[in-house]
DNA sequence: ATTATATTTCCATTATATTGGAAATATGAA
DNA sequence: TTCATATTTCCAATATAATGGAAATATAAT
């Protein structure tokens, strides 16, 4: 992962209706939100949510996909473990440590 | 973790020079790094380098120590890992995945 | 076609964060 | 004491992000 990208995800992440989207759609799993859904759970104006979800999508932590009239919202895992190893990358200077390992990945699904 | 304190710290990171700095800490370990020194690796002004490590500070990311006239400041790994987990929480509603385990923590040091 | 539902884009207003020079503070050395 | 080094605070200029109503778009049902 390179910086920039991290910033994006961090940012994006760092704002509370943006952090709550992200974990009620990590919590979620798979098949995602409806953005609807979303906005009436969290009750935030559609403008409001949809600027949100943007930012998000932006910085590749969610993906959309469309079915029918409804949007569905899904976190990204991979990126999500990217930032998490990003973050602890090489930590302790090589003083032995637990490594972070990573939610949802391929070893699993 | 409570959203306010996770908040904080994502904001503190989703920042170039802060999480760099940031980087460089806990690539450091224990030891840490004195402020001059960061100033210096990194090619910051003294003012906005202060600055940015009040902010990491103020969000618990690093903690500070005097010794002489040198200040050193080191990586808070307790608000780094609490952060991970902050983010993965119950992820995939129960889906089986691989739980985040942590950096440096105290089952090592 | 017409209507209802889902979602996004536009945009002006408002709020918040970043920068770095200069001055201030704090510690230690001569 | 005086001087040098380390770091922080102050502050004004600048840049960036967030909000939500209204209009626009897109899909589906009648």
């Amino acid at each position: 992962m390179k910086i920039n990208i991290a910033i994006k995800a961090l940012t994006a992440l760092a704002h509370e209706t943006r952090l709550t989207i992200f974990r009620v759609l990590v919590q979620a799993g798979e098949s995602g939100v409806a953005a609807g859904q979303l906005a009436k759970e969290l009750n935030i104006p559609n403008a409001t949510l949809s600027f949100h979800l943007k930012e998000l999508t932006n910085a590749e932590l969610v993906t959309a996909r469309q079915e029918g009239r409804f949007i569905y919202y899904s976190a990204n895992f991979e990126t999500m473990n990217a930032l998490l190893g990003y973050l602890t990358e090489n930590c302790c200077a090589g003083v032995p440590c637990s490594p972070v390992d990573v939610c949802c990945d391929e070893k699993i699904s």
